[in-house]
DNA sequence: CCTTGATCATTT
DNA sequence: AAATGATCAAGG
């Protein structure tokens, strides 16, 4: 039986040792041997798989606004794929800032630089499959190609352009190819402030930034084919 | 309230 | 069946 490390990596080698170690294990093994407990369902613990593979690959758990291996420069996510590989959900990013955007270049974005660098972990995700029963899949370490990097820039130069116009309340999640604009809070309470229609300032539901399902599947699919062991 | 980790549940 | 909009928990 493996244990969780007690130290963050040291390396990029050592993330990507530990990343493959994990591979072809259930959530359930690595629970049991963590010493956490497998909820039922994730209607009430949305976050609890992340977390799990968080604590087996050292990073250090917390809220901050940076990535997961600040050393490394390297982001962690983990996406729920379905038996043909493909996921199941969107993928968060960041919060989506709705005021004070002026002169905003997507260079120093946010987006750009959680995307900089991020270590791609599968796990199965159907709802049929009991969550200590699903598997962990071969790591990827994907940073965005001149292509990628293209639609994302202009998705979001779309979407800050929008908000930075009074026109937040217009973004459905159907604007942008590769990256959409979602609700991102604890209910429909919650309010922050935003630009309003004529320049002024109006409360609406704080947004996230959020990857298309096609766009991280291809991710995933350019490394079966182009990266030099992608089952290692 | 903000940011992290995301999935849920309803609509389309 | 897929996508959108809503929601859950924890740390700060």
């Amino acid at each position: 039986m493996m244990q969780p490390p007690d130290s963050p990596p040291s390396s990029e080698q050592q993330l990507m040792l530990r990343a493959s170690a994990l591979a072809g294990l259930t959530l359930g093994e690595l629970a049991d041997w963590a010493g956490v407990a497998v909820p039922q369902d994730f209607r009430r613990e949305k976050g609890w798989t992340g977390q799990l593979i968080e604590r087996w690959l050292g990073a250090e758990a917390g809220s901050r606004p940076e990535q997961d291996f600040p050393e490394l420069g390297i982001e962690l996510k983990t996406v729920p794929i379905d038996a043909l590989g493909k996921p199941l959900e969107t993928t968060y990013v960041c919060f989506a800032p709705l005021t004070g955007i002026a002169g905003q270049r997507w260079e120093q974005s946010n987006v750009r630089h959680k995307l900089a660098r991020v270590l791609w972990l599968p796990v199965e995700g159907s709802r049929d499959i009991p969550p200590g029963q699903r598997r962990v899949g071969a790591p990827v370490l994907w940073s965005p190609n001149t292509d990628e990097l293209l639609l994302l820039q202009q998705d979001w130069e779309e979407l800050m352009d929008m908000i930075s116009l009074g026109q937040v309340e217009q973004i459905t999640a159907r604007v942008g190819q590769v990256l959409q604009l979602r609700p991102k809070a604890a209910n429909g309470k919650a309010l922050t402030q935003a630009i309003g229609s004529h320049g002024q300032p109006i409360q609406t539901r704080p947004r996230g930034f959020y990857l298309r399902k096609n766009f991280t599947q291809n991710i995933l699919l350019q490394h079966l084919y182009l990266s030099e062991n992608p089952l290692a």
